[in-house]
RNA sequence: AGGCGCGUAGCUCAGUUGGUUAGAGCGCAUCCCUCACACGGAUGAAGUCCGCGGUUCGAGUCCGCGCGCGCCUACCA
């Protein structure tokens, strides 16, 4: 046994064991291992480009105990280690860092180095232009010191995440993957390209999907324009959007709505614009809404774009990409006017604003007198605000547009039924997330786009000829082969053409977007397996055991990674999700960077130590979203320590003890036997709450227990422990202390892996084998102390404990010292009750410095809810 | 507007299939340096289990209706 400090050293000795495990390999997954002896799970991917903070290190702690537990069933781990930075987030670090711009069409320069702008003034900066491998080539240079950070953070929090397994989102494996997935799901028939009106974010300029977009409340306004009624007449309309009158194509009500059925199948002309559209009837239109009938845009809203799409009527696009009216002609199809030169007159002074000006001044025209046809005012009454939700990319700051483009699409929406049988096939924990999948999977409404017009990114392994007439074709993809990805069609080129007829009539061009990020970590699972690339591997980790992730995002991330394990492998991706909460802050808002509520876990680790912090993390349930309240590190600290003292104090009772430490079949005292009794009742909660992946009652299972270890049971063992001869009592004692330490470490190592490898060191370790380290030992049995009888009598612990609190009330009451001798003690109680304590009374006195023969016994009540009626007299004095 | 979850001590949270007198920690109060630990320990005060109604011998727990909070979906005329 080696030398045992008085003071638990947190940073040295966590520094310590970080290096001890690496040089072990502790952590590595085995290759060589079957399947069924591994446990994988599917890290979630950080965003590197975004801020550390408690929230991580909740979550992350949370795998992490799930693992640990795993590991000591003795399971081969693969906890692999992932870095998400392809997309936005990264590619709006880098320029700003780096000062450049991708632009996927210049060629790659080899001798190009990004050089920081960081600091610099920004007059003093120029942009400048890069190639797309450049870009990924800087990206790679800027997150790897974001990886770094958060990897030093993981390590010292003691996430026993496999280090020699790691990957980023943007490398060349995951840029291969995405590709093979794309071609896949093209061979499969599960992916089209069309143009076709789409959400569209104008600052980004690019396509977005559903699942990225929000819904933000607005307040709207109401202008009620009055339209002419061909044949005479008018009728009224109420619209927030009066900036798209010019892209009016009909105007339709309910059908069963009265007031407008004489006019189906009229026309209407449109104030300011004379355009003529038709009056129609429209299911979706709401009576009691506004004036209870609308104008049909292309395109206000999502409601516009599938009316539209049935009613063969042609689009009159006025948004342009960059959220700006475009310019049109009027008197040309389809800006067809009963007044040409006036619809071209007012719509010239819209032209060219972004739609919120647009709104404004187009309010304005039709306010003037003669606005509406044959003169007047088309502008009827006042503007009504209204509330209203408007779509918002997640990451956007201004409403979404729908925008005719051409896009890459999965098809989703007809394997609506496929994909919800899926999510019944996962175990989802807690059970209720589930909800959330399904609710999800019913609503979609739109297939997955995944292409987006940004420059950084998964690129398309795709070419599309280009005609004589210098048109591409993009109805005849050219797609690349699967065994020369990864592959950028800027750079490279199609078989059977070279560089000389990239954008030539006659010769090819090149897809110019990306992917989804989400279509790239939709794949993780595959990533880590090597799917396509190495299929003896992707067997050994496909389909993985555990998906461990926060519930906002199971719409996107969980719903994704589903979709592709059904369409590439027609299996399930895992076979459970885990869902962590939220760590909230005091107001019950999610904690997060833009709200300015983070705090720094590097600081947290130095005050609290490692354990301290996983202490916190591992006390939140499963799901459930909790306030961030500093005083349970305190908690976490004060357990750290008390493992660490706990421990010195047994293995000080056994310094003298010569050769192997007393074994259990040494167990014969009562007090011990009910000591290791309580414990396998504490083996068997711990160890089935953490098979249901419910660390937070596994954890509080061995907490509890440790500290009635603690403050109970070693005192009432110590005086029989002191003595100096070898007794079977005695024996006994160190029996069971040294069982009931070693089974408390494993209980604990989970949750508290530094302190309890470092005691776990002292006494316990071996030199080769699981048990050279705790986490590598066998996770405890109540098998093993199967030989070991219970006590005669039930409550032999808690009698003893309720008398022992019964001679310390007494002292405390008097305000004496715990030593403060007792002079005369006398109890009563039913004879069930006396037996169990008449087992155990020994210790009990040893323990409150009573005097056997000062002690009486006798049948009697005792008091409501209490074993023993006690009364305790104390000494005069204090013996010197 | 639908759905999911939640509402228990000043605070953060446990509370199994309904079953004596509802628990823990923090905080608070009083006391104790004791040969593992004062970075410790002992003892104690503290609750209308959100409200109303119902089922039941018995409800924090089950059912209904409200109120409040969070989230997920839907909602741009």
């Amino acid at each position: 046994m080696s030398e045992i400090p008085k003071r638990y050293d947190h940073t040295a000795a966590e520094q310590r064991w970080r290096e001890q495990w690496d040089q072990w390999k502790l952590h590595s997954w085995d290759e060589s291992r079957p399947r069924e002896e591994t446990f994988v799970v599917d890290t979630p991917p950080p965003t590197v480009s975004g801020s550390l903070h408690v929230g991580h290190v909740f979550s992350y702690t949370h795998q992490d105990l799930l693992v640990r537990f795993q590991r000591m069933q003795g399971l081969n781990i693969a906890y692999p280690m992932g870095w998400d930075d392809n997309g936005l987030p990264t590619e709006r670090r880098v320029q700003n860092v780096l000062g450049i711009r991708c632009n996927p069409h210049l060629p790659f320069d080899p001798d190009w180095t990004p050089t920081k702008v960081e600091g610099m003034k920004k007059k003093d900066i120029t942009i400048t232009e890069v190639s797309r491998q450049n870009f990924i080539d800087a990206c790679s240079v800027i997150t790897e010191e974001d990886e770094k950070a958060f990897e030093h953070l993981w390590r010292r929090l003691g996430l026993s995440l496999d280090w020699d397994e790691q990957y980023a989102t943007i490398d060349d494996l995951s840029r291969r993957i995405s590709q093979l997935s794309y071609l896949d799901l093209v061979e499969k028939d599960q992916v089209y390209n069309l143009d076709s009106p789409t959400m569209w974010d104008i600052d980004f300029q690019t396509a977005v999907a559903q699942a990225e977009v929000e819904d933000r409340p607005q307040q709207g306004l109401f202008h009620d324009i009055r339209f002419a009624v061909e044949d005479g007449g008018e009728l009224s309309v109420a619209t927030t959007r009066p900036e798209l009158l010019g892209a009016c194509i009909a105007v339709v009500a309910h059908p069963d709505d009265e007031r407008y059925q004489p006019l189906f199948g009229k026309y209407a002309i449109t104030p300011l614009f004379g355009a003529r559209v038709p009056i129609l009837a429209a299911d979706h239109a709401d009576p009691e809404k506004g004036t209870g009938i609308l104008m049909v845009c292309t395109f206000g809203d999502a409601m516009d774009v599938e009316w539209w799409k049935q009613s063969r009527l042609p689009v009159k696009q006025l948004i342009g990409r960059n959220g700006r009216l475009v310019p049109v002609v009027f008197g040309q199809a389809p800006f067809d006017s009963v007044n040409p030169e006036a619809a071209q007159a007012a719509y010239d002074q819209i032209a060219g604003l972004t739609a919120k000006q647009a709104k404004k001044k187009s309010a304005e025209l039709l306010a003037e007198e003669g606005s509406f046809p044959g003169g007047g005012v088309a502008l009827a009454g006042d503007l009504r605000p209204t509330d209203q939700m408007v779509k918002f990319y997640e990451k956007g700051d201004r409403p979404l547009e729908f925008v005719p483009t051409r896009q890459w699409f999965i098809k989703i929406l007809e394997h609506k039924e496929a994909l919800m049988a899926q999510g019944e096939k996962i175990q989802w924990h807690p059970a209720h997330m589930k909800t959330r999948y399904d609710h999800w999977v019913e609503g979609l409404n739109q297939d997955w786009c995944i292409s987006r017009q940004r420059y950084f990114g998964v690129p398309f392994p795709v070419w599309y000829p280009v005609g004589a007439d210098g048109e591409s074709v993009f109805d005849e993809p050219i797609f690349a082969a699967k065994d020369t990805l990864p592959i950028d069609p800027q750079y490279d080129c199609p078989p059977g053409f070279d560089e000389s007829s990239r954008d030539q009539a006659g010769g090819f061009t090149g897809d110019p977007d990306v992917m989804d990020t989400w279509a790239t970590s939709s794949l993780t699972p595959q990533i880590q397996s090597h799917w396509g690339v190495d299929d003896a591997r992707h067997e050994k980790l496909f389909p993985m055991d555990v998906r461990p992730q926060s519930h906002e995002i199971i719409r996107t991330w969980a719903f994704y990674t589903i979709v592709k394990a059904w369409m590439h492998h027609d299996q399930v991706p895992w076979h459970h999700v885990v869902i962590s909460g939220w760590i909230l802050d005091p107001d019950r808002k999610k904690m997060s960077k833009s709200k300015g509520n983070v705090v720094t876990p590097e600081n947290l680790l130095d005050e609290w130590t490692a354990d301290g912090v996983r202490y916190w993390a591992a006390r939140a349930r499963l799901g459930t979203d909790t306030a961030y309240d500093p005083s349970v590190f305190k908690v976490g600290k004060r357990l750290v320590n008390k493992v660490f003292n706990a421990s010195r104090f047994v293995l000080m009772q056994l310094e003298g003890v010569e050769g192997d430490l007393p074994g259990f079949e040494h167990i014969t005292e009562p007090l011990d036997m009910a000591l290791v009794d309580r414990l396998r009742m504490t083996i068997t909660q711990a160890t089935s709450a953490f098979e249901a992946f419910d660390y937070a009652t596994a954890m509080q299972a061995a907490e509890d227990d440790f500290w009635k270890f603690c403050d109970h049971y070693l005192e009432l063992v110590k005086l029989r422990s002191y003595s100096e001869e070898d007794t079977a009592e005695r024996r006994s004692a160190l029996a069971a202390l040294t069982w009931g330490l070693k089974t408390f470490l494993k209980l604990l190592a989970p949750f508290l892996p530094y302190v309890t490898e470092e005691v776990w060191s002292w006494a316990f370790a071996s030199k080769e084998g699981r048990d050279r380290s705790v986490h590598t030992s066998a996770w405890p049995t109540v098998d093993e102390v199967a030989g070991v009888d219970r006590p005669d009598y039930d409550g032999v612990f808690e009698a003893a404990v309720e008398l022992l609190a019964a001679i310390r009330g007494a002292k405390t009451k008097a305000q004496k010292s715990l030593r403060w001798p007792v002079a005369r003690l006398e109890i009563t109680g039913p004879e069930v009750d006396r037996k169990a304590l008449e087992l155990i009374l020994n210790d009990v006195l040893r323990a409150g410095h009573v005097d056997p023969e000062a002690v009486s016994i006798d049948n009697g009540p005792s008091p409501e809810g209490t074993r023993f009626a006690v009364t305790v007299d104390l000494a005069e004095a204090m013996p010197e």
